[in-house]
DNA sequence: GCTGAGCGG
């Protein structure tokens, strides 16, 4: 994967959540590039999880380590590499 | 205001 960035994936997410609010969770450990909330376009509900990508790996993982099972919004996330399609 | 494993567009 060298054209694209360090995709990470959070997973149980608030269905409150949102992509600012990870946004802020996730900046202050490297440089993010995107945050992406995904959100079911049918319901226009959130699917209750979501992609951040870093510019380099060592960020991914040290957000990866940082934020994994830890408690926001109320709810117990989960972060791990991305499975790029 | 409601749900709860997963890998979007």
């Amino acid at each position: 994967m060298v054209l694209c960035m360090w995709l990470v994936f959070i997973s149980g997410l608030s269905f409150y959540a949102t992509q600012d609010q990870l946004k802020k969770l996730f900046a202050p450990f490297g440089l993010v590039t995107s945050v992406n909330l995904v959100v079911d376009p049918r319901t226009k509900r959130p699917k209750g999880f979501a992609f951040v990508s870093y510019k380099s790996q060592i960020e991914a993982e040290k957000a990866m380590k940082a934020m994994n099972g830890r408690i926001v919004d109320g709810r117990l996330i989960f972060v791990e590499p991305a499975n790029e399609k």
